[in-house]
DNA sequence: CTGCACCCTGACAGCGCTGTTAAGGTCAAA
DNA sequence: TTTGACCTTAACAGCGCTGTCAGGGTGCAG
């Protein structure tokens, strides 16, 4: 496949995926003329970039990160540098979440209160999936 | 309270601080001599942006965000718009939480399987800072 | 009055991310 | 062979955020 088509696929920007080749994840091989030409798995794992993208984390933690997510047979790797850097990074992530699920409570509980069109009947805001 | 102390309290840099009150957030008054003097109730507001930005927010998205968390009486505000662009953060917030909590699991359990502190050594880390 | 710690504004600089544009190569279909 | 869609790299540009530095004022204590 080439990169419109990941593109397509993944919902991840021509130009980003350039990007995050240029910063060591996602290493697609080339045809003879130089496309960049994506496997199967290259779209699973440009998928679970975009994930980790949305999660707010950074290209760097990315790179740490995703040997682990891509498959499910850890390998080489300097353990106690990387399993501390996991362990950081999970903390992050709780930390995160603990404030965004603290801000997100906040912003309903205040738009329930909210005075507004006619009458609060259906207030649907305790979705949980996305 | 002068704006180190703030700092000091908050946890937000001096820097930051002055950038929020740029941005139209936090509007401490002034002394005579034209030095920030905050409140008790700044300082509260200064620890919820904090929670905010933490969270991923954007500065923008506080701006909509904090008249709502700073007090428990809504008013004024076009209403329409108001719950629109909350119920818009609530569902980003909501995709982010999902996103990071599914990439916690994923770590979370790739660090479950590490096979380490007490076998095998080897690689390099390829830190490379492209 | 002198120091020193703190404050002020303004500007420059850097990082991470992202879009856009320029200049040009590849490929398949007409 | 020409056309048009798609690809390549490289560079510029912008946003959001953050640190730092310069030049200067304030305020308190010695």
């Amino acid at each position: 496949m080439q990169i419109g088509e990941i593109s397509d696929r993944s919902d991840i920007s021509v130009r980003m995926l350039r990007y995050y080749e240029a910063k060591g994840l996602l290493r697609p091989h080339r045809t003879e003329s130089g496309y960049r030409d994506y496997s199967p798995d290259d779209l699973e794992e440009a998928r679970r970039i975009r994930q980790l993208a949305n999660a707010g984390l950074t290209v760097e933690a990315m790179h740490d990160l995703l040997p682990c997510i891509i498959s499910p047979e850890p390998t080489f790797h300097p353990c106690d540098r990387l399993r501390a850097r996991l362990e950081a990074e999970i903390a992050k992530l709780d930390r995160k979440i603990s404030d965004m699920e603290r801000s997100r409570a906040q912003i309903a509980a205040y738009l329930e209160g909210l005075p507004c069109e006619g009458r609060r009947d259906s207030a649907i805001l305790s979705s949980e999936t996305a």
